[in-house]
RNA sequence: GCCCUCGUGGUGCAAUGGAUAGCACGUAAGCCUCCGAAGCUUAAAAUGUGAGUUCGAUUCUCGCCGAGGGCGCCA
């Protein structure tokens, strides 16, 4: 527990006592008393709603609940300066200034873990996210997925969760067979022999230039094999060549995976037969028109699903039940699923499955990623001028910078619809966002640099000096830092350390332009000053690293 | 037709059921002989619509209107 965290225990302490004297509820019916910073300042640095919450229980007006509260209530000696009823019965509390600077010496002490809480209880939790198919190029959409579910793994480790991101590989499906039917075709046509390409064929200048390259190295050798070991020989080299690309292009997004697990390690270790079995002892599963079905009905699905077809083969969903049975398998608590809007019609039939494995439906949660939209120049833009095909995430990050890119995704909730605006991503100037808060700190890095230059070192011994009104902001915006962090993990939302950080970057923007820092007439507000802008910028650069985006001394 | 997500200033987005609805772009007016003006200050401007629940609704429930997505023994 850090200095603030203290504070607001003390505090919280000091409620709940005043409520049990006061006899409005006993230590049973005691409701959670929610410490929040009001929006405006003019009503304190806490405020509570604990009164009105409990009118229900003690059956009186709130006002006259926090009046009670408020008689019954010591605030001699403690950190409470001030508290006072307001409104419908929120009751503001004012600490003594002296205890808002412990703040700092809290941020200079944990430096990186700063904000780090215990507020997810160490819950293992599993994030999956982009599973996209080895087939291709990684997309828009698979960008913002990525954006998203680093982020939130970042804040859910830092919230306190045993986390673990993992990446699904579809590689034993019909998608992976036609990659190789795919590469043979196009070899072939290297060759100069008239191929056509399979009807679901993979079109993407990867396929064509894993081709050439076979083509290179083989020449046409690989005619001479039968067609079982050639199609075994493209199946496998393909698969080898689009896995490689896609953890490149993600550890170049920065975004970095505990487990690539394999589809096809669940043929070959028989857990699909384990899931199988356990539907069917659970009695949900039945045949009918040569087709095992799973009742997904059963658990609100609005129809019942095909796990073996009739021609004796699995489809998609039956692996997929058995990737999820093993996730639980391997003790995880919670799974947390990223998917695109194009598979949320896949929701109820996956929450049905682990439901018929036996286990609460809420274990699984799926956060749906809205599409998002290009434009540039005003206009739409769906297709890249390059390719003509989708645009890539390695293209984006190419034409925008990845820090822009990062930031952009992470500032908006995966459930909206998303308009990505490239002409204010790609700006190099105060129109683009992500410039805000890096510049926050750079700005402080510059200051520091030259603090150093002067002599100046930092020091926690006069920080009782921090009471101009811009200093008191920024104190306070840092102190919210872990809240707003478990609140994002809480929430699954790690947009809202991106709001953060650019409220954080205002307070001290703002900061900047009151007061002075270096000031060599005086040396101990100076050195006061350096202490909080050093927690500033710790503060920022563990915001940013949440985001994934840099937190560059320079720009 | 059914299901899911979303409707907030001109535009793009925020807001555990709480106080005067935040931010950015754009618009208008100011601020650098001074630590980085990619900054600061000020102003105008918004909850699609109709009911309901509640002391209190941008938030929860239902209807309507609008946008996107999904409804396969494809993945």
């Amino acid at each position: 527990m850090n200095a603030v965290e203290q504070v607001q225990q003390t505090i919280k302490e000091a409620l709940q006592q005043a409520i049990l004297k006061a006899r409005l509820t006993d230590t049973e019916g005691m409701p959670a008393i929610q410490l929040e910073t009001p929006r405006d300042k003019v009503n304190g640095d806490y405020a509570t709603n604990i009164a009105m919450q409990l009118t229900k229980l003690a059956k009186k007006p709130p006002r006259a609940i926090a009046q009670e509260i408020l008689d019954n209530l010591e605030t001699a000696g403690t950190v409470i300066e001030k508290i006072e009823i307001a409104g419908p019965g929120f009751m503001n509390i004012s600490i003594r200034k002296d205890y808002l600077t412990e703040v700092v010496i809290a941020v200079l002490e944990q430096g990186a873990d700063y904000g780090r809480s215990k507020a997810g209880g160490y819950v293992k939790i599993q994030v999956e996210f982009v599973s996209a198919n080895p087939t291709g190029d990684l997309h828009l959409g698979h960008a913002r997925g990525a954006s998203v579910g680093d982020s939130l793994s970042n804040v859910l480790d830092f919230a306190g969760y045993d986390v673990s991101r993992e990446y699904y590989i579809n590689d034993a499906g019909k998608q992976i067979n036609n990659l190789a039917y795919s590469i043979e075709a196009r070899y072939k046509q290297a060759l100069g022999i008239d191929a056509e390409m399979p009807e679901d064929g993979y079109h993407g200048q990867d396929i064509i230039n894993i081709a050439q390259a076979q083509e290179k190295e083989f020449g046409d050798a690989l005619l001479q094999k039968n067609e079982e070991e050639r199609f075994a020989h493209f199946r496998s080299y393909g698969l080898q060549i689009e896995l490689g690309k896609l953890q490149q292009d993600l550890a170049d997004f920065r975004v970095n995976f505990d487990e690539w697990f394999s589809e096809t390690s669940l043929y070959e270790n028989g857990k699909i037969d384990v899931a199988l079995n356990k539907l069917r002892t659970n009695g949900h599963v039945f045949v009918e028109d040569g087709a095992t079905w799973f009742r997904s009905t059963t658990f609100g699905d609005d129809k019942d699903r095909v796990l073996i077809k009739n021609d004796g083969t699995f489809t998609y969903l039956t692996p997929d039940i058995a990737y999820h049975g093993d996730k639980i398998a391997r003790g995880f608590e919670k799974l947390i699923n990223i998917w695109g809007a194009d598979h949320h019609g896949y929701i109820p039939r996956m929450k049905a499955a682990i439901q018929a494995l036996g286990n609460p439906e809420d274990m699984l949660e799926v956060s749906v990623i809205q599409m998002v939209q290009l434009y540039k120049d005003g206009e739409k833009m769906k297709m890249s001028k390059r390719t003509g095909k989708a645009v890539t995430m390695r293209e984006l990050v190419e034409e925008v910078g990845l820090d822009a890119v990062r930031y952009f995704f992470a500032m908006r909730s995966g459930d909206s619809h998303m308009d990505f605006d490239l002409d204010l991503a790609v700006s190099q100037s105060n129109e683009n966002p992500v410039y805000y808060a890096q510049y926050a700190h750079a700005r402080i890095s510059s200051i520091l640099r030259a603090a150093q230059e002067q002599g100046f070192t930092a020091s926690d011994e006069h920080l009782v000096l921090l009471q101009a009104e811009k200093e008191i902001d920024v104190l306070k915006k840092m102190g919210d830092f872990p809240q707003v962090v478990a609140e994002a993990a809480k929430h699954r939302s790690p947009h809202r350390v991106a709001t953060y950080i650019q409220e954080l970057a205002t307070t001290f923007h703002s900061f900047y332009n009151a007061e002075k820092v270096l000031d060599p007439t005086n040396e101990d507000m100076t050195r006061a000053r350096i202490a909080l802008i050093t927690a500033v910028r710790t503060t920022i650069a563990n915001a940013l690293r949440l985001i994934g985006v840099s937190a560059p001394e320079k720009m």
